[in-house]
DNA sequence: GCGGTGTCGATATAATATATCGTTCCCGGA
DNA sequence: TCCGGGAACGATATATTATATCGACACCGC
């Protein structure tokens, strides 16, 4: 796992933001992290990308396979099988630009943090959004726990769910 | 969730470890429990959670399907359908008498703490076996994490996978 | 051009989980 | 003892999530 030692707040992400800009900033860290490695960025890898920054909210792979499918009746283009979808989220999640969210059986985009890193999130019971935990001491708790017990750790799931401040008194 | 004050090493299987007192004991705990609270552990049940700890490897619902038809096929018994077995599962998750993880889609008994408790696991990649962690400063990272985050904690999923102390090496 | 690899389309199927409804069982009270 | 109500269960159908396989095509380096 990853060292995760910068300590930054979650931002949850406010109703009004410009999240246009949330979108575009993701597909621009897409395209170079793209570029630098070789990998290409398929129409249907970006479209998967795009609709799971569509929203906060992790979003499961037959929703995703709904609103691609949705796209191509609108543009007369012939529908896909879940198998197009899974080899996008395959290649998303390989190269760091997307979390699987193991509770959810749902996928959420991959924030802004400079490399592949673990995903941890707080994820809203009511609103639903998930955001990644950037939370140095919780990935120290948990190293220092997996040496006590002699465990060699390799990579972890952490997802705490609740409730957002904004929807916390709700 | 829990508080999880204590701070225990967990305990990881030996492999001559005496496996059917650990299962006779998490029985005879599950029927205290039921006692105290008027709740029936009825054969399909018990049978469900004798399964799920006839090791100590997270299972999954149709691998105990299986195993409940083996036998009922054994003793000339009608097999049972797949609702019979969630709702056990459904049973003994609201009892605090097993644990789901997430990760695998899989069922694992609960230990032999008190009360019921917030579900962190160790997950060995190669022998499989999935430890309860009780570790008070990973609970108190991820309260002081959400706490800074105005985030109200409800639950917690902790699920760190790598290598046990006896597999690490091999 | 040729061969290798990566990508995709298409079909089928596997694996996990739930909805619904009627029946039966159990327990407590009349 | 009988009855009413709720819990548990059987049976069937279906929903949801995910993967296996194989052939076609495209891109790239030689």
């Amino acid at each position: 796992m990853d060292a995760g030692v910068s300590d930054s707040l979650p931002v949850f992400p406010e109703p009004g933001h410009d999240h246009d800009a949330c979108a575009a900033a993701a597909l621009a860290r897409a395209e170079a992290r793209c570029a630098e490695r070789g990998a290409r960025l398929t129409p249907i890898r970006r479209q998967v990308l795009e609709i799971v920054w569509e929203s906060h909210a992790p979003l499961g792979a037959y929703g995703i396979l709904t609103r691609v499918n949705a796209a191509a009746r609108r543009e007369g283009a012939r529908e896909k099988a879940p198998p197009a979808v899974y080899r996008a989220l395959k290649f998303l999640l390989d190269h760091g630009l997307l979390h699987r969210v193991e509770s959810r059986n749902a996928y959420v985009g991959c924030g802004p943090s400079g490399e592949p890193h673990a995903a941890w999130f707080f994820i809203c019971e009511r609103c639903e959004n998930a955001v990644e935990i950037d939370d140095g001491r919780i990935g120290g708790a948990l190293r220092e726990s997996a040496r006590r017990a002699g465990f060699a750790l390799e990579s972890s799931v952490v997802e705490l769910l609740g409730r957002c401040p904004r929807c916390r008194d709700g």
